[in-house]
DNA sequence: TTGTACGCGTTATCAG
DNA sequence: CTGATAACGCGTACAA
């Protein structure tokens, strides 16, 4: 009979017959987890996430998925949270159901878990961001810092002089990557930041909310923001509703991610634009080539994917008679 | 050693200390495969989306991973992509693995696959709608027809007669449910529906792109219309600015499911929202009910959460100059 | 308290 | 081409 399921084998026709026949009637599924005890292999890939409610993540998965899909594997998602202690465990429960492969988009402090991966001879792959202390994995990501850079830069070519950036937790490699591009940018230009400006560790759009508060808050406000990422955008946005501030006018804001529905902001949002989706399906190409045999583990297999800075109308142009305004 | 890493069994002192010393220096993880075989039970649960990119999906699938997380379960997540033969393939996929519960927003064909599930014993459970002839399944959902049926009389209560909508394909049942709730509103205020104010069959915000672009190229345009759900109202949107036509002066708009961004839309746009988290999480209450012996897999379990209509500002008021300007 | 043997449903291998 | 059988690693029941 297995013989007939699985093909490869010769098999007489009418046993072939009767064998489909039965299988048809009880309607017979083989059943996969001894399949996998069997084989050693489950089909399965894991995908550590932050929030799968995030919609960057949310595409990087189906990225992910539609790469999986192909090879027919399946895709078991899992959300951190952004808690260390929630994410050990999340990868040690990936290491139990031997998963065959996994994906993960850190909080930072993942190595022991991916060092129990790799031990147990799992690819795995970062998606997005590499904890300090994890090499010899590969990571998929676009490159923070100049992207970050360029943004800040177009910010400052509007006449810009006073910038501030609601950024993520120092420890995130993204966000001190941003955050790292912006000061960049600040000081090819010569300007001095004030460290007010800068407000790091909030993540979420309540985080971001709390931020922009912040930056509202300051007895002399920068004249435009940089947001780390989506979800801080949109929590943002909630902020200077509640304040009465206006883009561009009262503030010029750009941020990292873009989504759907920026272009039909108000204003539509600038934003430097990451491919989620392709993130996630490089990631699963990453992954079925070290299954397939096709690539070693080894280092220097780093994909780095472009970025796009979408100019919309959140930023505007400083004219010399608001600059003197604030100066007053 | 199985005893002290279980619990349950009394061990001795010594025994347990050793045991619990070899497993941190191997740092050994009970092979989860075998578990399942043994016992018969995976710890996995099947979640069958149409497309995990879609916010409100995505959000569903966090609350039934949240309520996943705390019986220490992984919940598996694929996307079908409304492809009915993906959809069979899932669901047997599910079978095969045996997960322990099956939560699923079908397409609307999905009566099969879902009825082997149950044959095998799987409790089971449907989001969002109900396949035809699926029965004997609790569903979880919101009351689309008199949502729908509220938003489209606050249409009229704001002077509007004639009125349109983009749906999604008939077969889906919130779309006709939907698609009733709108036309139960018209008919209760004595209003015809041009039949070519009524387009069906899309899906994803490329199909409300092109349904928008449909009821704008008509000879008359309708002076409102009513969107089946939030990806075809992204769409909608992409289709308005092509066009150059302004909400709501222009054409007022109202919208089935809400965004974190909805509000910031320009100008923010009137929806009805639905506890997706919710939805999500209590498909998960259900199931772990049903797994743990606590309720049958009788029919009679139905929820029905609430929705919320959001008025925002993409409506405007019909003025009898402007109901006059259309007439001539 | 501890050791041991069997079964879970496949896959893979080896004889026939 | 076909049938039989040993793993796969863990639960569980039973014996010591």
């Amino acid at each position: 009979m297995v013989r007939v399921l699985n093909g490869g084998a010769t098999v007489s026709a009418d046993r072939t017959e009767r064998v489909i026949r039965a299988v048809k009637e009880l309607d017979y599924v083989t059943n996969g987890v001894a399949a996998g005890l069997s084989r050693g292999r489950t089909g399965l890939l894991g995908l550590l996430v932050s929030d799968i409610a995030n919609p960057f993540t949310a595409q990087a998965a189906r990225g992910l998925e539609d790469e999986a899909v192909r090879r027919n594997y399946q895709v078991l998602i899992s959300s951190s949270d952004f808690d260390p202690g929630r994410e050990a465990q999340i990868l040690k429960s990936f290491a139990r159901r031997t998963v065959d492969a996994v994906a993960l988009m850190s909080t930072g402090e993942a190595a022991e878990g991916v060092q129990r991966l790799i031990r147990n001879g799992i690819p795995t792959v970062l998606i997005d961001r590499r904890p300090p202390d994890v090499l010899s994995v590969p990571l998929v990501r676009t490159d923070s810092l100049s992207a970050a850079r360029d943004a800040v830069r177009h910010l400052i070519a509007l006449g810009h002089t006073d910038l501030g950036m609601i950024s993520g937790p120092p420890g995130m490699a993204t966000a001190a990557q941003r955050l790292a591009g912006f000061r960049a940018a600040c000081t090819e230009a010569g300007l001095r930041v004030r460290p007010e400006c800068v407000r790091e560790g909030f993540l979420g759009s309540e985080g971001g909310h709390r931020a922009m508060l912040e930056i509202l808050d300051l007895p002399v406000r920068p004249t435009a923001v940089f947001s780390f990422n989506n979800m801080l955008a949109v929590g943002a946005l909630g902020a200077l509703r509640e304040r009465g501030v206006h883009l561009p006018e009262d503030l010029s804001m750009i941020t990292f991610d873009d989504t759907d529905l920026f272009p039909f902001i108000d204003p539509p949002l600038t934003a430097i634009a990451q491919p989620a989706y392709e993130i996630g399906s490089a990631a699963g190409k990453l992954l079925f080539d070290e299954l397939d045999g096709i690539a070693g583990p080894a280092a220097g297999r780093d994909v780095v994917l472009p970025t796009e800075l979408r100019v919309r109308r959140s930023c505007a142009q400083v004219t010399a008679t608001r600059a003197a305004d604030r100066i007053q």
